[in-house]
DNA sequence: TATAGCATCGTCAACGTACACGGAAACCTG
DNA sequence: CAGGTTTCCGTGTACGTTGACGATGCTATA
């Protein structure tokens, strides 16, 4: 009489049929009759039936779910926090018998194509990576969903290709953000300045778009008086921002688009004018801290790389074995980091056990 | 000859015991030589064995975890959010046979104690609260943790006692935050106000401290005229910021405290004042949202209650089915809420399957 | 010497799911 | 109607871990 069975056989107490029968309703598979399926089907959803996941990655525990991963190798600035967020959440759901194969290129948008199709070769069920060349990708991408290989884009999107969805901070927005902090941090009528990186890259283009349409609404006569074009090179960089604040004297803000922003630092510093010159950066890293102290940095506009990567390997992970559907868009908030907040980064951190690092290891394994 | 298991049967097989033997070794139990412990942690280690943790939760499964929530049933602010992360991380570990058992309070701080004994005497294995009586939570706090069972704070903390962790925005660096802002937002020499909740609470006071604290050093010469005590009162809060207004015609700058800042934006808008003084508010909630377009609310420090919640669900479910180790205390960073990202967040959407905090779901939302 | 107690270890049955195998009808084909 | 095929469904085993229970040998006390 202690019918207190879970799951499956309970449904397949209440239907009067053994489990197998109803591992075939459940699954969609042949071998069984429709009406009896339909019967099951019922019954499970009356109890609110749910899966246990745990269970099922046990049994299928031999075969595994795959997914491929293909982002940057770059240390030191996004992208390593980028894939430390993907191998938190990969560990949790490692319990669940999900594993990664990773397959990383040395920057972004260099040799991607290659690396892409190896994953789709290797015979993964899903695929998250950094869209860095967005066009050259868009028919692999294309011909992996056709397979049914879902593709995930993190951090930069191929917004043509027909990837199941895309999680990032919308550029633009990022962009409309840092233009409305400036708005508000310099007087009414002030000059101000953007230094991107390249303006063919689109992401960059779109911060800039966002920043130029948002500082205006927000600053009443507000100006930008230029776009220097930074190229991603220290030296340059410093070079032609020290070359604009000669020019422009009455400059109050800049905003640097990229994650290159020590040499503008620098470049405020030789001219005697940290603190004076609002600056407004994007991202952040650990070299970044004694600009904040030293009131260099104002603000920067933080794109939370490790949350980027945690919720990538979540939505895949809960597509591939719960079938959740994939939302068309994720599209996170950036952070606000000032000197207040600046400790409270992981960024900030010597690399130790903050707490969603933590090894799923039972002590034991020590 | 296929001696091809895995897991704690490989290492019973290569230590010639019984995986009985093994369970004992690796769990620190008694009724165990201490040298063959050694010895199979040895190859435990040699041949880097890591738990199957589908395999633990299920096998635990049949016991049972279940965690008690005890948190304000106050609808419409910062309280729904934080228990609807709560259930939304309870979904996921609902797999891996985690069970919640809810018993709310009317509002912070009311029967919290006879709340909290209730669930210590159903026998759950963890409790998660709002402690808003942290002195009379004290003990039971304690003396539940002498029988094992793990207590964690959200929001609220009752640093005293001995629970096992807090997730919480450090209410001091909340308010150095708003101070950094505000300090930034107003010119140099100017007069700025605070409108707390109630100054006996320990949050309110920490969060006027921290502002008082970082606003002068960001604004040159700034001072804070007065201190208002709202009682979070709508009438009273109104009533004394219209006074306020009348009194000091050179404020520039707001800071309110608490979520109570509906009334603060109306006596602005009585004066004639929106977007003239600064204003900087706390939490979010959707009728918020025209003061932000109207640009009477300049920014709004976000406590992240999704998150919290989420969090604490997170820490605990480790904790009791992995045993992994709380964190001592987990501050987030509290974000910063513009007009310009406004909409990113989950209070500005109808109740829908919004999946995270500060995440914007494309048009599948529907 | 019997027996109780203890330390040490093995055995076995769960947990819920997936899948292979096999059995029993019913249905066809010549 | 013998034979084979198809449709439908039950049974058994495996996945790795946990915990209750039992077995063994050894020591101390009567």
């Amino acid at each position: 009489m202690k019918s207190e069975r879970r799951g499956i056989h309970r449904i397949a107490e209440l239907a009067n049929v053994s489990i197998g029968t109803v591992d075939r309703a459940l699954h969609g598979r042949n071998g069984i009759k429709e009406s009896t399926r339909h019967r099951i089907l019922q019954i499970a959803r009356q109890i609110g039936y749910t899966p246990n996941l745990a269970a099922r990655a046990l049994s299928v525990s031999k075969s595994g779910v795959r997914i491929g991963v293909c982002i940057p190798r770059e240390i030191r600035f996004f992208y390593d926090q980028l894939w430390s967020g993907v191998l938190d959440e990969a560990r949790r759901v490692a319990q669940l018998g999900v594993e990664l194969l990773n397959r990383p290129v040395p920057s972004l948008g260099v040799g991607d194509t290659e690396a892409f199709e190896e994953l789709v070769e290797s015979g993964v069920q899903g695929i998250i990576l950094t869209a860095g060349d967005p066009e050259g990708l868009k028919p692999l991408i294309d011909s992996a969903e056709e397979k049914g290989i879902h593709v995930v884009c993190v951090s930069t999107d191929s917004p043509e290709s027909r990837r199941s969805t895309v999680i990032c901070v919308e550029p633009r927005l990022n962009g409309c953000l840092a233009g409305e902090l400036m708005g508000k941090f310099v007087p009414p009528g002030s000059k101000v300045a953007v230094i991107a990186g390249m303006l063919s890259a689109e992401d960059h283009r779109r911060k800039t778009d966002g920043f130029s349409e948002a500082f205006p609404r927000h600053c009443p006569g507000g100006t930008i008086v230029t776009v220097i074009e930074g190229h991603e090179d220290e030296d340059e960089s410093f070079q032609k921002t020290f070359d604009l604040l000669g020019r422009v004297p009455a400059l109050a803000g800049l905003y640097v688009n990229t994650v290159n922003c020590l040499p503008v630092c620098r470049a405020l510093g030789a001219h005697g004018l940290a603190g004076k010159v609002k600056l407004i950066t994007t991202d952040l890293f650990a070299d970044m801290a004694p600009y904040f102290h030293k009131g260099t940095i104002t603000a920067s506009i933080y794109q939370q790389p490790h949350r980027q990567g945690q919720t990538a390997v979540r939505l895949m992970a809960d597509h591939l074995t719960n079938k959740i559907p994939f939302p068309p868009t994720v599209h996170l908030s950036p952070g606000v980091v000032m000197s207040t907040n600046l400790t409270l980064f992981r960024e900030m951190r010597i690399p130790d056990f903050s707490f969603d690092d933590s090894v799923l290891l039972g002590r034991a394994a020590l």
